[in-house]
This record gives C-alpha cells, structure tokens and sequence, in this order.
DNA sequence: AAGACGAAAGTGGTTGA
DNA sequence: TCAACAACTTTCGTCTT
C-alpha cells in the first residue's frame, strides 16, 4: 500500500482543521498541528480510516496499538516491514504474526528501545491528562494544547526524575494559561495527587527548558469564571473588569497575585452594582483570604479615588 | 450575631550579594 | 548559600450594622 501522505512534493495538511501551520519535530518524527494540536505524522504508512479520521478520544486508544510503527520506526523500514506482512498474510495467522513480533521485538531492541516505553508513558500521560482536564471542565482545545507540550517534554526528555502526573499536570497549567482561561496552581493541585509547590516549580522548568514564554496571568481572566460561580450578573463582571483595567493602567497589580485583584475588584463591583457578597464568599470562590481581598480593595478604593463606596 | 476591619506573627518563594 | 524582602496567610481582637 502506497501512501500519499509521503510524497514530499505534496503539501501536508491537518486532517482535523485543515490548517497548514503544522510543526515538525525533530527527533520523534512527527508533525503536529499548531492550530489544534493534533499529531499528523509524516512518516505514517498505514493510513487507516480509522487514523485518518481521528479524534482525539480514538486517538489515544489507537496509539497503543499503532503508533509504534508510526512514530518511531524509519519510513523505509517500515514499508517492508507492512509489504512483507501484507504478502504473507492471508492463509498462515499464526506463524505470521509470531514473525512480525520477532521482527519487531528485533527491531526494537536495536534501534529503538527507549520507545516501547515511551509509548507506555504517554498513554498514560494522556489518559490522565484527560482525567484531569475533565475533572476540571476544560475545554478540548487546552487539552490538545496541553498535550502538544507534554509531548514535547518528552521528546526533550524533561520527564526523566519527575512524576508523570506532574508534568502532565504542569502541562495543563501552562495549556490554560495560553489558552487565556487560567486555573490556579489550587485548582490543579486539588483534582491531582501532586502537590502545588511541585506543580509551580514543574512548570517553570518545563518553561525554561522549552522556551515557553507567557505573559504573566492577567486577573481579568478569572473574572468571568469567579463571577458566574458567584452568581454575579454580567453587569457586575464589566464593572470589575473596568475596575482591573484603571487598576493596570496605574499599575497597580503588578507584583500582586492575579486572584487577589480579581477578588477584591468583583468584590467591590459587587457592592457598587448592589448585588453585595460578603468578603468571605468572594473569598472561598477565589482561593484568597478576606485580608487580601481587603487590602486589595483598600488599595483599589484609595488609588483610584472611589469615594463613592464610602 | 454576622460581617468588616486591621494588627501581628508566620509561611513559602524570589532576589541579590 | 544565606539573608533580606514582598506578597499572602493565619489568627485574633475590635468595631459596625
């Protein structure tokens, strides 16, 4: 079976998005997707419907099943490798397939050992990526995008002394913050075994070594979630959000923690639309205490002349 | 009685010598 | 590596509604 896919010549493009802005990456072969972080590999032979028209839930289950041949095998390999199975196939199962595991194992264990377990490890990986982004309502594409750099983490091999949990966690904490919907380093530490320092110091490795570079979390990002678990009207989120802005302008909130400037901003928004929450509701939403709410309101109210509380 | 306020002491992380 | 430091938390007593 000839593919088409190979053909150098012809332009790749993303079977899920159809975007061509596709990254290829170095040592493992493969292409992934930039716009929706599906893996579209080049050196793929055996192009199945059922790969062709993944997702990303059959996806993972096809992984542990091809991608072996797929990803880390050399092309040229594995074309005879698929044309002598092809041949021999129909007639004899048995000792066929008993030949294809030797070949493989063979094949393996010279070339490419580290990959079985490679491929072990992110099956995993994924699979608790998807435990945990579900747990906490993510939407697919942090989930994608959080997989494209776990991946690379690997292919960096970035993992080796780390949990896996960790860096997948870590991952997730990055993927929601490019994806401009941050969960906090609480909110992630409580769906997961691993611990918020341990999740903060995994991150910025993975930061470092990766060259990931993040502006830092803005509080108006969290204003939309912390208002609607508070029940509070979309009058109330624009009012915070005014508040959050004059505050940057004046700068304000550099150097403060994110949450505690949204808290303290919905909570003064909250008073001022006349739908009042009290310190300690806002307080238990956001994560932050009712002292640092009050001393971010206070700072807020002073700075930016809001007599009219008083 | 509940909520708001603030002082004081403690925690974990960053920075700079 | 260590100390200084800022942000934030915990705790607790006082004031206001």
């Amino acid at each position: 079976m000839k593919n088409n896919i190979y053909d150098k010549d012809k332009k790749i493009i993303c079977p899920k998005c159809g975007s061509n802005q596709l990254i290829t990456d170095h040592e493992s072969a493969e292409i992934a997707c930039e716009n929706c972080g599906i893996i579209v590999d080049k050196n793929l032979v055996d192009i199945d419907p059922e790969w062709r028209a993944f997702d990303h839930e059959k996806k993972d289950k096809y992984s542990l099943l091809k991608t072996p041949t797929s990803y880390i095998i050399p092309n040229k390999d594995l074309d005879t490798m698929v044309d002598w199975e092809n041949k021999d196939g129909p007639g004899q199962d048995i000792s066929i397939r008993n030949k294809s595991q030797l070949y493989r194992l063979k094949k393996w264990q010279r070339k490419t050992r580290v990959s079985g377990a490679t491929e072990r490890n992110l099956a995993f990986a994924l699979s608790e990526l998807d435990r945990d982004s579900s747990r906490l309502g993510l939407p697919k594409s942090v989930r994608e995008s959080a997989s494209v750099v776990y991946r690379s983490a690997v292919d960096n091999n970035l993992i080796r002394g780390r949990s896996i949990e960790c860096v997948v966690i870590a991952s997730l904490y990055a993927a929601c913050r490019r994806c401009n919907i941050p969960r906090t380093l609480d909110e992630l530490a409580e769906v997961s075994r691993v611990t918020k320092k341990e999740i903060g110091r995994t991150y910025r490795f993975l930061a470092r070594e990766l060259n990931i570079k993040l502006p830092p979390t803005s509080p108006i990002d969290y204003v939309p979630r912390f208002a609607s678990e508070l029940g509070l009207s979309g009058e109330v989120q624009s009012r915070a959000i005014d508040i959050i802005e004059k505050a940057m302008e004046k700068e304000l909130t550099s150097g403060k923690g994110p949450t505690g400037v949204a808290a303290a901003a919905l909570y003064i928004a909250s008073v001022l639309v006349g739908e009042r929450k009290t310190q300690r509701d806002v307080a238990d939403i956001t994560g932050v205490t009712e002292v640092t709410i009050r001393n971010r309101y206070k700072e807020l109210t002073e700075q930016l002349e809001m007599g009219e509380i008083l």
